[in-house]
DNA sequence: CTACGATTTAAACGGTCGTTCAAATCCGTG
DNA sequence: CACGGATTTGAACGACCGTTTAAATCGTAG
């Protein structure tokens, strides 16, 4: 991913500051805007969490909305990776469902602060929200092939799939609202649980 | 439900106004607290919505946050009714659930707008949110005593009751996030499927 | 050491928004 | 009609927050 972008200032010569920093800012944005919404995190609060100045962002980030895009475009760009991996491994359409949603546990909770499709896009300008979508799709239509190719090879139940993955989606994203590091369940554990709870469903009843 | 409480002004004497109103008033506020979050949402366009200034929002509740209570006590307590209801009814575990989770779907996408917990209760005022925290896990329990008592009946497959609890409501509050009234499919429908995939069509599963 | 670009600071601005309040209006009762 | 409480208005306030900007500071190459 191209964390980098729309960050020339002064000088388009060499410009793109040193890009680890930008990864700091998004991290701590994720986490403000995961507990108080983006409305409720102030651009200050996301720089106290560095020890910087909030007017230190702007040499960053344009503008308070660039970060959220580019906390989406980072977390998608990373699921996306993930999506393509799995897809094209040698495996049954159960057991590719159960990986998608181990590592896909074990990003949010480990990787990311929390953090994936939870940071309301609905927040985002018409044209930034636009490409977000479309990348979100990507990533809902790469689930549903699974699951249908599962229906179809008969190791999943039928049923309809887009139904299943928005179930499965809501399950996992929902974890981000409840999850405290500090419990009794490692983000490990919360992963297969989830994935022989979601993907047992999917595999069990096939009916008549 | 006590919609009217907090209201007095001027006159304790017969205080609480018309009651009709606090509840259109509070619908609003859930449409627009869904939509943009309860900071992006702001008080005048609540007013707007229903063709009142925002002043006068302060006629029916004391400030913003009290609102936003009263939206979260208001789906509590339907939300208790309902779960109370199924508790004592006479059925198998997955029947029960079944019935819980359908009546969920209807209840948020039929009755409230789309809202449930959904509305990020972090916003509240730490006392508050502490009252609101303890009535929804009121309701966590009691799911939780469905699927361990299925459990124990051998009629779902073993497993841990909290996962699968948070596992089936970060499923259902999801729906709120991709529901469109204009779409494919009615809030029948996908109560129907998400009761099909989240329980079981045929308990089948029992391990072993 | 000096110079220069990269980075950081601190302060100020404009706008938005939650809240308050005194006055105006509405409406049923006597 | 006149009264009085209930409801609504409209304007004003104060605070917070996103953003801008000029100047200060840092770090390194010559």
């Amino acid at each position: 991913m191209d964390l980098n972008r729309g960050v020339a200032r002064r000088k388009p010569g060499r410009a793109t500051p040193s890009g680890d920093r930008r990864v700091e800012i998004l991290k701590s944005a994720a986490a403000a805007f995961r507990k108080r919404g983006y409305h409720g995190a102030s651009v200050d609060e996301i720089a106290s969490a560095l020890a910087m100045t909030k007017g230190n962002l702007y040499y960053y980030f344009r503008n308070k909305e660039d970060i959220l895009y580019a906390c989406h475009e980072y977390s998608l760009g990373i699921l996306l990776d993930l999506m393509r991996e799995v897809r094209q491994a040698d495996a049954p359409a159960d057991e590719k469902l159960r990986r998608l949603i181990l590592a896909f546990v074990h990003l949010i909770l480990d990787e990311l602060q929390g953090t994936a499709l939870t940071l309301d896009p609905e927040a985002l300008s018409p044209p930034l929200l636009a490409k977000v979508i479309a990348r979100r799709d990507e990533f809902d239509r790469g689930m549903r092939d699974i699951i249908r190719q599962g229906m179809d090879d008969g190791v999943f139940a039928p049923g309809d799939p887009k139904m299943i993955e928005f179930a499965v989606m809501g399950a996992v994203n929902w974890i981000s609202k409840w999850f405290d590091p500090a419990g009794p369940m490692t983000s490990q554990q919360i992963g297969e649980a989830f994935a022989d709870y979601l993907v047992g469903r999917a595999v069990g009843g096939n009916s008549e």
